[in-house]
DNA sequence: TCAAGATGATAATACGTATTATCATCTTGA
DNA sequence: TCAAGATGATAATACGTATTATCATCTTGA
């Protein structure tokens, strides 16, 4: 069922009469080819200047045009303009979480400045999808009414999305673009990532050449794309570099425990959200950070969680995706499917690594106790 | 001259044959009344649900129509429906300072939860007009190719707004309506703001209340009608309370030596930005706050200044100022200009008061040195 | 003088939706 | 049985601009 709710009534149109300053009629290009005696179709060449296509105007003719055009101010009415040439310059903004809490704006906040930086640079507007229905927490894309199309397409942002939203992006055809890596959905997705495989391998060879030999991942390292890909690229680098590794799903204190007895020395949280809960339990147990045991985020807090502890990890390039991300979008609409396929729909942007000082050498006389 | 930039390239229709999911052809109301066998027309009507103008739709009709939106997921083009002069339940969020530094929009986000979590309640969408081209540092509203039409009208952000871009929303009758109090511009300006002249007033009441003879307030007091309204409640305030006041124009040191040479006992800072330098200079100064002045912020740092001191102050209350900017717009949209006069568009939200810990009893034995 | 090409402008049409006037068919009541 | 009204749907048109096919006129050269 459709209804109006919204405050949206039903246009009026001004009456006839006594001049009320409410909107004026405004000046279209039949008004202009009145005034200068042409055509219509001949306002709008001389507006679009078309040299192409064979087109003529004489000098004459267009200076008449255009002193009509000077003296009424006129301009095109973009809406007219936009209806004749199929893009809106419109791109759609999707988010999956809420708005509340606002914890989870201020987790797209980054991506957002990087699409608006790149939206004002193209000359491009973005839509923020805020119609879309929340059912079970969720923004639900394509439910009853969904307004997904009024835009040229969407960039989608969140830590998980939905397979089977993707999929259907895929086979209706709507250009789109994920912040984050996704896997296939009944064909490639378009994605500008953290290239956390990456990341997290160059940290957890660096915990192996200061000597750490028993390390432990800490969270799901699965679910997200964003978790697999930093669960695969701990177990591919630990690998190599001959480290002992094991998994922990979350950071309970006996799971911990258990860790550190099985000679445990570095510790790699897959949530930054988790290093106030590590240290603490680190301080009940007397345990130094990063003496006796180096902690390090996969990743950055959103916001900074501890003052006093400077955590080694990595920086997710979040601006530079979302600017990224509308380049690809961009990307997308201009080519045909063939250039597509070439066309570099799929990136993963380096982290930056962050010292910090809680990965140090591993303690000596403790391993394999 | 007009050029095409932004990635957007000629629409090509695509060529009929074995189907290449590149771009689709957009679902239209042609291809819902193909699908349920009515006409163009009926779709519309349909859609509309338009009960007046006698027009009739049978409820098997109407249910084939609805199936056959609901499989496509068709949406009504907004340029097309727009050009039909109707309406698209876009909101078009204007921001005046630039997206840089991302200070500024830290400023915005507060008003920007609110104007989202209404606009999702209310089944609208928001667009950021990031394409208007910046100049000087501003945002330019009216420039060629402006896409301020694009939606059904704009919500404006920014500390100040540009005269004469107000006048022509005035006069071209685009529903608009501005977060903060504006002076009228060619015709009253809708808005919601914050009640800066009651909270300030409050504020110095207090003050005398705490045996203050003689208080300064300290920044422009023009330029934006924020400070103005500041100014203009402090000196009513301070007039009505009987209690000696005088403006300090910035923050400088010498200029609040004097003041205290005067016997000044209390300082109320327009900018809640100028806390770390007055307390800076009142430690240098020996000058103990609250103890020997006491200082007073008008309104609320958008991030801390500074740990340690919890200043006296007020609350502006961003999200809710947000929420009501869309109730307002939404009024506007519904009304004739009558109505419109007797609407609530111009609302001042109350400004919560902030105890804090920096406004205390005026010192004895030090005034009228 | 005449055909071919150059020049200049326009009529017609499309884009997708909303609305109104109109038409066709069915129902009702005496 | 028939006129009047009720019911249901559509054809036609408008919104303002962009583009293409077409047309009319002028120029050129032998």
């Amino acid at each position: 069922m459709i209804t109006r709710t919204c405050g949206y009534t039903h246009y009026m149109p001004v009456e006839k009469g006594p001049a009320v300053p409410g909107p004026r009629r405004r000046v279209t290009q039949r008004d202009i080819a009145r005034l200068s005696g042409v055509s219509q179709a001949t306002v709008s060449l001389v507006l679009n200047n078309r040299l192409d296509g064979g087109v003529r105007i004489a000098a004459d003719t267009r200076q008449r045009v255009l002193d009509a055009i000077r003296e009424t101010g006129y301009v095109a009415d973009p809406i007219a303009r936009r209806l004749a040439d199929h893009y809106n310059r419109i791109i759609g903004v999707f988010t999956y979480e809420p708005v509340f809490p606002s914890g989870a704006r201020d987790f797209f906040h980054p991506f957002l400045l990087g699409l608006e930086e790149q939206a004002e640079r193209l000359g491009c507007d973005l839509l923020l999808l805020t119609s879309a229905p929340v059912d079970g927490g969720r923004r639900r894309m394509f439910a009853e009414g969904s307004r997904i199309r009024l835009a040229d397409g969407c960039v989608l942002l969140g830590q998980e999305v939905d397979r089977g939203d993707l999929e259907r992006l895929v086979t209706e055809g709507i250009p789109f673009v994920s912040v984050g890596r996704r896997d296939d959905a009944g064909g490639p997705v378009p994605y500008v990532g953290a290239d956390y495989p990456a990341a997290t391998a160059a940290l957890v060879e660096r915990a192996a050449t200061l000597g750490h030999e028993r390390i432990a991942y800490v969270g799901r390292g699965e679910g997200p794309e964003s978790y697999a890909d930093r669960l695969r690229g701990f177990r591919a680098a630990a690998a190599k570099a001959g480290v002992a590794y094991g998994r922990i799903p979350v950071a309970a204190t006996e799971k911990l425990d258990a860790a550190v007895a099985e000679g445990v020395t570095a510790v790699f949280l897959e949530e930054p959200a988790d290093i106030p809960a590590v240290t603490a339990w680190a301080a009940d147990r007397g345990l130094d950070v990063p003496g006796d045991l180096s902690v390090v985020a996969l990743g950055d807090p959103t916001r900074p969680v501890s003052i006093d502890l400077d955590v080694t990890g990595f920086t997710i390039p979040r601006r530079e995706m979302g600017r990224q991300a509308l380049d690809v979008f961009l990307g997308l609409l201009g080519s045909g499917a063939e250039e597509r396929a070439e066309a570099d729909v799929q990136r993963l942007l380096p982290c930056e690594l962050h010292d910090g000082a809680t990965l140090a050498p591993a303690p000596t006389g403790r391993n394999h106790s």
